[in-house]
DNA sequence: CGTTAATCGAGACGGTACGTCCTGTCTTCGG
DNA sequence: CCGAAGACAGGACGTACCGTCTCGATTAACG
């Protein structure tokens, strides 16, 4: 005479305020972007910014980086969608945006975020999720290469978006070279990488 | 009738001693070796561990990460000198150390210190300082390569740096791919490169 | 429709804890007794005594003295209840007492107190309150006097309180004469003053 | 060959600076008169006001508590001399002038030695010393009373003392009656105690 | 429609580390 | 050897957070 069928276990008592989940995430990012170092960063000022007692941050995230890896994961930064008339120009394309998103906020959050990833699996995870839907992009237009013809078909495409990212990428984590432009290094990058890789 | 011509200032009262700095880098880098994190690294804890009172470590290092900067610098991991034969054949043994000294003591530290480089630049420049050693024995083997016609006369170097350096430092700073064969993933990174900048 | 009446504000958050308050005047207390110095006496060593954080110290006192005037009140010396058969017989009793107490508790605590009397006027009031109770008692068996004409009509009985109390007074805060003999001491004080407010 | 007859030990070197000596008790005069508690008051700050290294202090004095006793003892306060006309007046003057004492400098730095005064058995000398100069005097007015008749033969010249001085050295060391005319006190303490030594 | 029970905000709890200051000792100069 | 200057090991200061806990007050869904 009860539910049928629902075998989850329907929790009783006051359900969750969603209101509070999103303003603790909200002033995470907020703090974040503030500058705060992840360290700097306390759950105390969390709760306090977000209005909320820290019991209820607690429920729902059992420490710091928890929290953060949630804060991380909803930063979403654009990625633009390739044109698809030549491998080099979408490259050139995703690379661009790849160093322009320097300046997004999920660039500033990133290299925060660091240090906790070797400690935590499950950060490592999400991180690795984030980056990888770039990664995804450029995997597509490789093998859309090799099947063109454009491209050596023989092509560790693993292997080349890791030659073509991976400068990219210590560009965002690191800011190696603060002053170069941009745009001409991802040109650059794809010219000499696709030389090797039978493109051009 | 007074001394002429001394213009240093010289310090008057106690100097400091050098055994009590030495004892305090040194407590730092056990500290990190034995897995404490830099944020769970207290300056406390290192003073008690060098033997030291906390004052003693204020007096020299204003915080933590002042003192971590200095810590870090002071942990060298070794540089392969390349045979010199072949372009390939260097680049191969350079990058594969690089990837093998994941395991040494400064990989372990350098990951702690990541987040604190875009703070402080004067740490900036000693990771940059530490890392660019490796790159310069880089720069040689290809500026070699290129007076020798085994590279293409035109290459910028710095890119090619960039190309094949930056894999592996994404390697060792976030343990891209923690199962992949190190000695292997340098040999593939060379040679797909490598056929861009005109070597076989 | 709202809470009429009710003007009290009432308190949110977890209430204080009155066992924690307790141990820590307990603690304080104890360590007195030790012969800890006032000086001596750390916030942190109370603390640490009475299984306790040292914020859940400073909470509720916001230092060590206002922490010891508290503890201080908290010591109570008995005070005799005179016969009543003799003024003299009275005085003598509780003159007698007060030189007795020396080696009470409190005896112990109040030289400490003293240097912080000037400058904390709540201490000095807290003090004067726990002497006065005994010079309150004294001055009842005065005023007896005076209405059984025991005593002279016109006495100044607060002067009179000053002249006996003073010398037993200055025995207990400064050990003045500490090889006398405390209940002698008392009845020749009493006599000698007896005698100039027209007593025996 | 050299200084002939002096068996004392000779120190050799540099003799004590008297200067570094009168500069330390000065500053540590000027800060206990400037409000400094005897427990706040820091030989880091004696030393830094008498324009003295720390040293200088400790090769002098043990530690504060000494300091301290030396510095008071070079505090002196005048003692009237009593014209000798009657007994009377001659003690309104000496405890008038006990009274009046409370604004010299000996009074604001005595209570801050007080609790030390128990623990510090060569303080406790020294305080009783400068105190019974006082009694001394009062001392020679009461047995001086005693020949020329004006008091009771059988006086305890000793009680006398304690009875007539205690309730004013109360007002010193404790302000008890901050409000009380002093002239008048001393009056009234004289009358009342006077009239059970058979004086008046 | 009144239980029931988990939620909420607030904030106290025992702890740990912070960075500063002082103690009493020491070590270096120059006088 | 004394002087100032100041570093030394040690330890307490008062503050700020940690992650847990206890309050009284909501707030649903269950019965």
């Amino acid at each position: 005479m009860t539910t049928i069928g629902t075998s989850a276990t329907r929790p009783v008592g006051r359900p969750r305020s969603s209101h509070a989940s999103e303003a603790i995430i909200a002033a995470t990012i907020e703090l974040l972007l503030e500058g705060v170092t992840i360290e700097a960063l306390s759950m105390e000022a969390i709760a306090a910014r977000a209005g909320v007692g820290k019991a209820t941050v607690y429920r729902r995230w059992p420490n710091k980086e928890a929290l953060v890896v949630e804060a991380f994961a909803s930063v979403k930064g654009a990625i633009p969608e390739p044109p698809g008339h030549s491998v080099r120009d979408d490259l050139v394309i995703l690379l661009g945006a790849m160093g322009r998103s320097q300046e997004a906020p999920e660039a500033r959050v990133s290299p925060c975020v660091m240090p906790e990833i070797h400690r935590n699996p499950e950060l490592f995870d999400r991180w690795v999720g984030v980056l990888e839907k770039r990664r995804d992009v450029m995997r597509d237009v490789l093998r859309r290469g090799v099947r063109t013809g454009e491209l050596d078909p023989e092509l560790d495409v693993e292997l080349a978006v890791a030659l073509l990212a991976s400068p990219m990428m210590m560009q965002m984590a690191l800011r190696w070279y603060p002053r170069v432009d941009k745009e001409k290094l991802a040109e650059r990058i794809v010219d000499l990488a696709l030389r090797g890789m039978g493109g051009a």
